[in-house]
RNA sequence: GGGAGCUUAGCUCAGCUGGUUCAGAGCAUCUGCCUUACAAGCAGAGGGUCAUCGGUUCGAACCCGGUAGCUCCCA
């Protein structure tokens, strides 16, 4: 065999490897007669880059899927991206600017062949991205949402949901964004705080000399659409003016002083200016006492004729513009300086402007309740559960959902009005799959289509039933197999956004759960608790993580610290611990290659070894399967990283090591091997790559006899005594034995001379003494009595080593220690005697708890005679 | 303003039904080692008033209430 390398070397394996598994078809799945496990990845942006959320969210579900396979389970995760119309229809605008086209002058069909372009050219890279992290999906199978099918499915279900009478067209205000020119869902608004200005203006009363009243206001530039002023019922202070009219400011306009509750009387002067075209609550109130509305901005952010002032010009700008024009005038009062959260889309960071306009709305009050029965039930499992509470708060005051974008990239709404100018009463609205080519109701042909497009989300939420062509040929054989799916892997952000709403739609278009499990990861931040993002660039690249550490020491590194949802710090030095783990295994295995077995019988003390990791391995084999039921991914990878590390190797590959020194029995060899392929099978999920590799390389492998599909470890019976045993006995025995070692600084090749009691009666091997540095030989102490002797306790019996010629004992350290040693004990032997004198205690545990404490009592004074005996010895 | 959640070692987190020495793990730190698989390693060690105050209980990190700090959601 040509030499092993002494450090495990990623690339070769990982390129190599994705490519066979692709090429047979391991990733890629059909509906048979095994149970199906299915997945759906959260469609990332077509914009979007790979970033340390994806590897988090990615590497999760190839675990969990990687799991499945290996379980046997026809395992199907369908890979695909989200159009991202506000996102990607920015990236083009922006890319077209840089050429010198303005979207303006393009028309619609124009705009979209340079956005398929741009798509085709430039989106899913992320999809990509995703192979080198060593994702198993089903490339087959890859979708995009504006895919013709996907589409379709989206205006199928608009056109249904209208018959229906869930879609409604009405006048609402909106999160407008001037600089996306869109609407915006109230989700997609970000509540920043920030230093605002409070400005008080005084008004003059109609009809007076020389009387005022003062308002405050953030946004002095909307003084211009003022309808009214309020102020609340109770005040004393303004009582006397209620029915009175006010001059608005420069407009000159003559507006109501109305009264309602909804004034808070300690905010500002206790009097609100009312501007119902640009505040969500003006415009509530305005509506209440009905007051006319004036639009004084303009959706790309500038005054509107309406405004009558600074026509044009940035809300902005005219903000400090007008404050000094009031100055001058005499009516700005004074100026605070404020704290305030200011709406900002989560798309573009415009600052949002509160805007009336005609959009489509989805009723959510009926259609969401199954989503909502369904998660309390437990027919949909959150994880982790906490997130239950927050859903139900969501549902249970859930909003009419705005489903336009003033965008061209997306789906458009299937609507056409009626605009034949020489009818003017026919105004019909037809709401139909394909273009209806004139109007039903007058004949006319001049119908035109709504500009529209629809939110993204509206494509999304439809992602578990669209991706098998549930809504193109329902009942077919892919989605009656895979439906439902059965985990989702997504961030807690979403929950609303997406998850809730492919709930509505699995209950609303299958009649039944989209998924059984919906698994929320944290978010991942960077080592000072921020965010990670692009904007703050604070995130490293995954490639270069996995360029650096392997594929496998990435994905080990970052769901090292992460449990279900909770946000994790990510520090690099994980992904290096993930690498250092690889190159464990890699030598693992590189030691093992060294043995030849032969035809002899092994000892006692190999029989021994094996026998009790064997028992390790079930052991934990248990405790893994239990946590992957529970969806403990961590503790799942954390267990594995100790058993292979601490038991497997600095255990018992060093016990074998001394046990066989003399000739490797085939028997053992054959163990060993064995519990590496188990290891290997174990680790897996997480490290696929040098798992594959390692498993190649340790036997001679036909083509389908491959890790990936290999069947997962199955739970066993063990034997906890034996395992408690090694514990207890034999790992107890050698540390201590180490410790003497270490305490009067004698290397461990210098061997303590152990005089009593006989290992063998307790138990211990030849593996133990000499990792103990100690060997059983009284026979030698009789030529040597009068040395200095060492002794330490063990499970009540006392052992008695001497010291190898020539070393002396300093005896006061020693015995300091002793000292402590039983301080302590005599203090937890009063504790214990405490509780067991105490009637109530007695009275009422159960008896099981009493006879412990009784054990505790009876080791805690053995232990206590046996330390006394060594004080006294020395 | 309304609601939810969190606070355990220097860091990141476990701790499930209140009861074994229950105060844990990994990393980091410190000490000693280039011991023939691995220094990306080996062997040891130190480190916590379980945010805080009170209550329930024979017994509380765990259950209940108050307070402080942090996070998220809704307005």
């Amino acid at each position: 065999m040509e030499e092993i390398s002494k450090t495990y070397d990623p690339k070769k394996s990982e390129e190599k490897w994705y490519k066979y598994w692709m090429e047979n078809g391991f990733f890629h799945s059909e509906p048979d007669e095994r149970e199906a496990y299915t997945m759906v990845m959260p469609p990332p942006n077509v914009t979007g880059v790979l970033h340390m959320g994806h590897v988090l969210n990615n590497t999760i579900q190839d675990v969990l899927v990687r799991h499945a396979r290996m379980q046997g389970k026809n395992t199907c995760w369908v890979p695909g991206t989200d159009h991202a119309s506000i996102a990607t229809e920015a990236k083009v605008v922006a890319l077209l600017k840089e050429k010198g086209i303005a979207k303006k002058d393009l028309s619609r069909e124009g705009f979209l062949k340079y956005a398929w372009e741009w798509k085709e050219k430039y989106g899913g890279i992320i999809i990509v991205q995703l192979k080198t992290l060593g994702c198993s999906c089903d490339w087959e199978r890859v979708r995009f949402t504006m895919d013709e099918d996907l589409s379709n499915a989206v205006i199928q279900v608009f056109v249904d949901l209208y018959k229906k009478g869930n879609i409604y067209r009405g006048v609402r205000m909106v999160n407008w964004d001037p600089k996306g020119l869109t609407a915006v869902s109230d989700e997609e608004v970000n509540y920043k705080e920030v230093d605002s200005r409070l400005f008080y203006v005084k008004y003059k009363i109609e009809g007076t000399a020389d009387e005022w009243v003062t308002i405050a206001t953030t946004r002095p530039e909307t003084i211009l659409g003022d309808t009214a002023v309020c102020v609340n019922p109770n005040d004393e202070r303004y009582k006397h003016i209620v029915g009175k009219r006010v001059i608005i400011p420069m407009v000159n306009r003559s507006v109501p002083i109305i009264s309602d509750e909804y004034v808070t009387m300690e905010f500002g002067t206790g009097a609100l200016k009312i501007t119902p075209a640009h505040d969500i609550n003006d415009y509530n109130l305005g509506v209440k006492h009905n007051l006319p509305i004036i639009d004084t901005i303009n959706p790309d952010g500038t005054m509107s004729k309406k405004a009558g002032f600074y026509i044009g010009e940035d809300r902005f700008i005219v903000r400090n513009k007008i404050v000094k024009d009031l100055e001058e005038m005499g009516q700005l009062v004074k100026v605070e300086n404020i704290k305030n959260k200011v709406g900002h889309s989560e798309r573009t960071d415009a600052v949002i402007e509160p805007k009336l306009s005609m959009q489509w709305f989805l009723k959510m009050d009926k259609i969401s309740k199954p989503a909502l029965d369904h998660v309390l039930d437990g027919t949909i499992k959150l994880i982790p559960d906490k997130y239950i509470n927050t859903y139900r708060h969501w549902m249970e005051n859930v909003h009419d959902w705005c489903i336009s974008r003033q965008l061209w990239w997306g789906q458009q709404i299937p609507a056409w009005y009626c605009v034949d100018g020489t009818k003017p009463e026919c105004r019909e609205v037809i709401v139909t799959e394909t273009n209806p080519g004139k109007c039903p109701h007058c004949g006319s042909k001049n119908i035109r289509q709504d500009e529209d497009v629809l939110d993204t989300w509206f494509s999304s939420w439809l992602w578990p039933i669209s991706v098998f062509d549930g809504f193109k040929s329902p009942g077919n054989k892919d989605i009656n197999y895979y439906y439902p799916t059965n985990d989702l892997v997504t961030a807690p952000e979403i929950l609303f956004f997406w998850v809730a709403r492919m709930i509505i739609a699995g209950y609303e278009y299958i009649g039944k759960e989209p998924f059984s499990y919906v698994y929320l990861t944290g978010t991942v931040r960077d080592k000072i608790g921020r965010k990670m993002s692009k904007s703050l660039g604070n995130s490293p690249d995954p490639l270069d993580l996995i360029a650096q550490y392997g594929a496998d020491g990435t994905r080990v590194g970052i769901l090292l610290c992460s449990p279900a949802g909770n946000d994790l710090t990510f520090d690099e030095a994980l992904c290096e611990q993930g690498r250092n783990f690889s190159n464990k295994l890699w030598n693992s295995f590189r030691l093992i290659t060294t043995w030849k077995p032969e035809e002899i019988e092994p000892n006692e003390d190999a029989v021994k070894n094996s026998i009790w990791f064997k028992n390790k391995l079930a052991e934990q084999i248990a405790i893994i399967e239990q946590d992957y039921a529970s969806y403990r991914i961590s503790e799942v990878l954390m267990a594995t990283y100790k058993l292979v590390w601490d038991d497997f190797c600095s255990e018992y590959l060093e016990r074998i090591k001394i046990s066989c020194r003399n000739g490797f029995p085939k028997k053992i060899y054959d163990d060993t091997i064995h519990y590496l392929e188990t290891l290997l099978k174990l680790v897996h999920p997480f490290m696929p790559f040098i798992t594959e590799e390692i498993w190649d390389n340790i036997g001679q492998r036909s083509n389908g006899d491959r890790i990936i599909v290999s069947s997962f470890p199955k739970r066993e019976i063990y034997d906890a005594n034996l395992v408690l045993h090694f514990e207890d006995i034999r790992k107890s025995f050698v540390r201590s034995g180490r410790n003497l070692h270490q305490q009067i600084n004698l290397p461990l090749k210098q061997k303590l001379i152990l005089v009593s009691p006989d290992p063998n009666a307790v138990g211990l091997t030849n593996s133990d003494l000499e990792l103990s540095g100690s060997v059983y030989e009284p026979a030698k102490v009789n030529a040597n009595s009068g040395k200095d002797r060492l002794s330490f306790v063990l499970k009540d019996t006392e052992y008695i080593f001497y010291l190898p010629e020539g070393v002396v004992l300093d005896k006061s350290e020693e015995k300091i220690k002793l000292q402590k040693e039983l301080e302590y004990n005599i203090g937890f032997l009063k504790s214990v005697e405490a509780k067991l004198s105490n009637q109530k205690f007695v009275g009422n545990a159960k008896p099981e708890i009493i006879q412990n404490e009784r054990n505790k009592k009876a080791d805690a004074e053995a232990k206590i005679s046996a330390l006394e005996k060594q004080l006294e010895n020395l």
